[in-house]
DNA sequence: CAATACTTGACTAAAATACTTGGTTTATTT
DNA sequence: AAATAAACCAAGTATTTTAGTCAAGTATTG
């Protein structure tokens, strides 16, 4: 498992998605602007994350993506594992005919390392997050003057 | 904490090291050849890690590298810092001025990640490593056909 | 039908990664 | 003292990955 900004750009709109997509459809538009990420490279990243069939893309007029289970039912490692490709890290094609002059020393180290952090990633579902991040949020705003009221509750979709 | 080839160089390098310089320093040409990495590849990486202290240098003939503490001292998660560069994954350059617009959503959501892996690989010493690196070779040798009858083995190759 | 918005693919720019070349210093060995 | 073996250093190059762009499609709703 790799940990890029690849992966955190796919956990960051995915998580903008689950928060936004409760009642309809979220457009990519939407994320983008929202969290700063070029359309184009979102549309590369949904597409892959479709194909894993965790959102679903709804076409048309008032469309967009909808994720395609619960948000508890998603978890952080197959958003990581959908985006970016997988190499083999292990130098010997998988097949661990390594072991002689022992040259890839670290070869089930190093698996075995990165199967821990994916496990660790697998047992923290987007919905986790989410409740996680709202409540920081609030924790956040309750420490920020709040006095501004009036018709503000767009800052939700700004 | 980002997870690399990189890295996994460095930690590859760092385990060769400390399973050959019991007695002597080892050269890094001779982890070059056992693990099949450029030597000046090497040579960044190794300078990075003598910076951070954790390896020494012996210049001249029959010179090398040897650990500077025990391997049972040095983690994994140094290793790694030590030859990847911090990137700021916060997108608000550190300070956390990113919750007025909720762009940079993730902020510290990643960021407890990336803490919770470091904290992971900080548990782990090279030391750890190399037993259980050597306990899984043993097992594999052991449970190996000593025999190495005719010629096929191509099947994995092909 | 027309507007919207997803889909697809090819392409480009920038950054990180991995490697190369060609040195210099330092210490050992002959 | 000379040759040698190593670390150390500094550019530069190639490859891959990341991120973003562009444009021509296709499906869906109104």
């Amino acid at each position: 498992m790799r940990l890029t900004t690849k992966g955190r750009y796919a956990v960051t709109a995915m998580l903008d998605l689950a928060f936004h997509s409760q009642t309809k459809p979220v457009t990519l538009t939407d994320i983008a602007t929202r969290q700063t990420i070029s359309l184009s490279y979102l549309e590369q990243l949904f597409a892959r994350m479709r194909k894993a069939g965790m959102v679903k893309g709804v076409r048309g007029p008032g469309g967009g993506y909808t994720l395609s289970r619960d948000a508890y039912q998603i978890n952080i490692a197959e958003i990581i594992e959908a985006v970016d490709e997988p190499v083999d890290s292990t130098k010997c094609g998988g097949k661990s005919n390594c072991h002689n002059d022992q040259p890839c020393l670290t070869h089930d180290l190093w698996m075995g390392l990165s199967e821990q952090i994916r496990a660790y990633l697998k047992e923290i579902s987007l919905g986790q997050l989410l409740e996680r991040d709202l409540v920081s949020e609030v924790a956040m705003r309750q420490g920020e003057q709040v006095i501004e009221m009036p018709v503000r509750h767009e800052r939700m979709s700004a």
